[in-house]
DNA sequence: CTCTTATTGATATTGATTATCAATATCAAG
DNA sequence: CTTGATATTGATAATCAATATCAATAAGAG
């Protein structure tokens, strides 16, 4: 079992240098969300949390996790139509996604030619990019095999 | 000024084929909606269809949206935190958005190398494509210029 | 024209997320 | 250790976008 030194060494000197507090109910926000490598829901993590010691409330589960993503620990999936997702962030490299509009599985890909793609974008749009989606949507194996679609 | 001749000459035949009616606010939609070649979202389009003869109703707009969608006539735009924006879909090609962090602005650009990138990508992770969202994120040369940045 | 059925629009409802606020916990300073 | 200023919490209300409801109305096939 994992113990997540680094990542709450971050957290807890991102909360220092702003001057916020360090409570137990974000250690325990912190330590659900990196137990496992899935895409979390705020519902998701309330519902993991409610049976601890002291029951947090969604409201400080919405809030910890903002403060993830600031903390560059997290960061925010939009999938549409559904609830914003969590991931994780610290040491994970750049990535994309691919969705089975079928199943609505959700995988990670790295596509390495994005960044040479984006250098090129930056260059044509006089842009100065800090941050790509990419989502690809389709059918997976699976659900192509279960349907016998080509 | 453009008459829309064909898209008109669509969402006709898509209504008819589904059994539907064709309506005096519909067609006030499809107009007010391909009048600019904007990212109009439900509300924009609510309000600048407020004064008409007979007002039309903020659920008839979001309907209307929907079957404009089905017709091929319109496609969702989803910017993370806002409304959904509705853009033109007839006869435009696939493209991709670039949206300045700091002023909102959207653009829409031509990205040709996406192509043969997500054939590869199929390939490789075995899934059937349909479609790909491709959004940067940045600040557009007016921004940075204006605070001075590199 | 008539009748069936789709449509409209006002409004209520939902679902996700955020704001409010009184009670409480944290932590730096004494 | 206290203390005290201030951040935090959690229950709940509020917001915001989008959708569902439903009685009154309009479309259009026959």
């Amino acid at each position: 079992m994992m113990d997540f030194k680094e990542e709450k060494k971050v957290f807890s000197s991102f909360l220092k240098g702003r001057g916020l507090k360090h409570t137990a109910q974000r250690e325990e926000i912190l330590k659900a969300f990196l137990s496992e490598e899935r895409h979390f829901t705020a519902e998701d993590l309330y519902l993991l949390l409610k049976e601890k010691k002291p029951a947090i409330g969604f409201a400080t589960v919405y809030r910890t996790l903002k403060l993830l993503c600031e903390a560059n620990l997290a960061s925010e999936v939009y999938l549409e139509g559904s609830r914003v997702r969590y991931e994780h962030k610290y040491r994970h490299e750049m990535h994309e996604h691919i969705v089975c509009v079928n199943c609505g599985k959700t995988i990670e890909l790295k596509v390495p030619e994005m960044e040479s793609l984006t250098k090129k974008i930056e260059k044509k749009y006089k842009f100065k990019l800090t941050e790509h989606r990419l989502k690809l949507f389709g059918k997976c194996e699976e659900c192509r095999r279960d349907k016998n679609e080509e």
